[in-house]
RNA sequence: GCGCCUGUAGCUCAGUGGAUAGAGCGUUCGGCUCCGGACCGAAAGGCCACAAGUUCGAUCCUUGUCAGGCGCGCCA
């Protein structure tokens, strides 16, 4: 039983009131002084008929107090219980010690898969600061909701269709050559599409030819088909350089181009189940009043990116029988998804319900609107060097010894962006500038990474967690029981992370059991002559340094053993 | 025009129907003969956008207003 059920019923019984009434009223106080849990006595004062101060003088007077209750206190209303601390910072530490690297886990998805559709980049585009929360959001929530048990499947839908691919083999026929593209990568395709366009606007005829390079594409033709495979490579190659440096692996990029044989069928059924309908001679399902309706096939019987969208969550649920299927996409298609769902309700599948859409914030750049084609953009290669360069710069100057310091740069630098994108709330916009995502100073993967560095120092100079059983009654002092606290706390946090979606609730609790852990450092000496003060205080510290490590292995970020 | 989202310290953001609304950055002051100073302590800084309502109690819930962002058929 937990704690709070043992203080509910114990409450209940000298109140004479439901446990599990008593159970949802308590709370937890807001700062350590005031206990481990409150009872404010304010809704029991219409019914009893007495002041809340006055009940809860009452209460604590006839409450028989459970052995893990060490006093309980009136305070202006409020009945606060304060819990036996040795007991408390065992019960955190003891399982940590116990499950190591598996601390956090959760068995609450077992047998069960869940399909994560992220990052999700565009054929024969750089990879760029607008792609970086959602792959590195997706990539926190692959990693959580393995830890939580469940089969994850990373699915990176390329944006690989549409008619500017027929522009782009058009215009590398008339003014590429291969040996442009193999030394100038995506920078050679997306300046060869701007010629495109500049062109066409002169030359209207382009656009058909465009058009016509497309309808080569749709017929697979072996020509048409080569370049473009061509440059589907090349993107990917150059994407797959971002993947390595963030350590993210992707199971299935079937993307957009996948799903063209498989959308005859969505059509077929929308049709049998009558929900199409003619508008303006193109074809659409209606979604209820509150939404407009939902385009599906063109005026020329061409599909469009929602008709693939559809296919693809059919084909998903087809394939990997999920039993959710996330969307890792920018609030801006917050009113496609809505529609997107509401078509699969429509259609009678009750997975609708297993659909999430995960939207999150825009990004911009100093204030204003990414704009790839005036080069107002920050692209991903060059934001991750420049921090590894500025963790270089850092380790040279205050730990020139260590060894692998280049390794160690990259973990650093690379993990900061990840926190940095990490760290608030995904509905956040983010607006981009230089010197916010190069700081590495207070709420930071550095910070984080820091402390749990001195965390393996202190460990390699005290030999080691201790081995066998501690005693738990000398870590009873008040910033040896807010580290505990945070630390029990942790598996709890996953769960919500999980639920909610919203990794930045791990990035904000290692922030704050790295500040609760430096505070512990200030007030305690660690290695001491007392070989049993010396053990307790190592288990602390090794707690703390797995659970940092958890915490951020979840997030993506690695935590170097020194810095 | 309609819909959705956001509004909390100078800046970036947490937060909760309840006790004194928190953190980082920035600013000011202070701290290594001592286990890692990429650290720590302290101070200053708030009409929780505004107004009504519900409630014993609202920054939180409801409604309205204002400001900003996004979206609203043949792009993705």
């Amino acid at each position: 039983m937990s704690y709070r059920d043992e203080i509910a019923q114990a409450v209940a019984a000298a109140a004479q009131l439901p446990a599990a009434e008593v159970a949802a009223m308590l709370e937890t106080p807001p700062s350590q002084e005031m206990g481990d849990f409150a009872l404010p006595c304010f809704k029991l004062a219409k019914t009893l008929r007495k002041a809340p101060p006055m009940i809860a003088d009452m209460l604590k007077e006839s409450v028989t107090l459970p052995p893990a209750v060490e006093r309980v206190e009136s305070v202006k209303g409020y009945l606060n219980f304060y819990l036996h601390r040795a007991q408390q910072v065992r019960d955190a530490l003891a399982p940590v010690r116990a499950l190591g690297e598996a601390y956090g886990h959760s068995q609450e998805g077992q047998g069960r898969t869940v399909c994560i559709d992220y990052s999700s980049i565009n054929i024969a585009k750089r990879f760029h600061i607008g792609h970086l929360s959602t792959t590195v959001l997706g990539h926190a929530l692959a990693r959580i909701y393995t830890a939580m048990g469940y089969k994850v499947v990373s699915i990176n839908h390329l944006g690989d269709w549409g008619t500017q691919f027929g522009k782009m083999i058009c215009a590398y026929k008339k003014w590429g050559n291969r040996q442009m593209i193999e030394e100038g990568g995506i920078q050679a395709m997306t300046e060869l599409y701007v010629r495109f366009d500049q062109e066409a606007q002169k030359d209207e005829t382009l656009l058909d030819e465009g058009r016509a390079w497309f309808k080569r594409i749709e017929d697979q033709d072996p020509e048409a088909m080569e370049i473009f495979t061509w440059f589907k490579e090349i993107t990917l190659k150059d994407a797959m350089r971002v993947y390595d440096m963030l350590g993210i692996t992707f199971d299935s990029y079937a993307g957009e181009s996948f799903y063209i044989d498989k959308m005859g069928r969505v059509i077929d059924e929308l049709t049998a189940k009558g929900l199409l309908r003619d508008s303006d001679g193109a074809k659409v399902v209606d979604v209820g009043e509150d939404m407009p309706p939902y385009l599906i096939l063109k005026k020329d019987g061409a599909t469009l990116y929602a008709t693939r969208d559809l296919a693809a969550a059919l084909y998903r649920k087809d394939t990997y029988d999920f039993a959710k299927c996330l969307y890792v996409v920018a609030y801006q298609q917050n009113l496609h998804f809505r529609q997107l769902f509401k078509v699969i309700e429509l259609m009678g599948y009750p997975w609708y319900k297993d659909m999430e859409h995960i939207s999150y914030g825009m990004v911009s750049y100093e204030g204003q609107t990414l704009a790839t084609r005036k080069g107002h953009v920050v692209y991903l290669d060059d934001l991750l060097a420049r921090a590894v360069e500025k963790a270089a710069a850092i380790i040279q100057e205050k730990n020139p010894d260590l060894p692998n310091k280049e390794q160690v740069a990259r973990q650093v630098g690379i993990g900061s962006v990840v926190f940095t994108t990490l760290f608030n709330s995904r509905i956040k916009d983010i607006d981009f500038w230089w010197d916010r995502a190069l700081n590495f100073d207070g709420e930071t993967a550095p910070y984080v990474q820091y402390c749990h560095a001195r965390c393996c120092s202190l460990l390699r100079k005290g030999g080691g967690a201790p081995a066998g059983e501690v005693d738990y009654s000398l870590l009873d002092d008040e910033s040896s029981l807010a580290v505990a606290k945070l630390i029990a706390s942790f598996p709890e946090t996953v769960t919500d992370a999980c639920h909610r979606g919203e990794p930045f609730l791990i990035t904000r609790l290692s922030v704050a059991l790295a500040q609760a852990f430096n505070r512990f450092y200030l007030d305690n000496r660690i290695l001491v002559e007392d070989p049993a003060v010396t053990a307790a205080r190592l288990a602390l510290t090794d707690a703390v340094r797995q659970v940092l490590r958890n915490a951020l292995y979840l997030l993506g970020v690695e935590a170097p053993e020194a810095m």
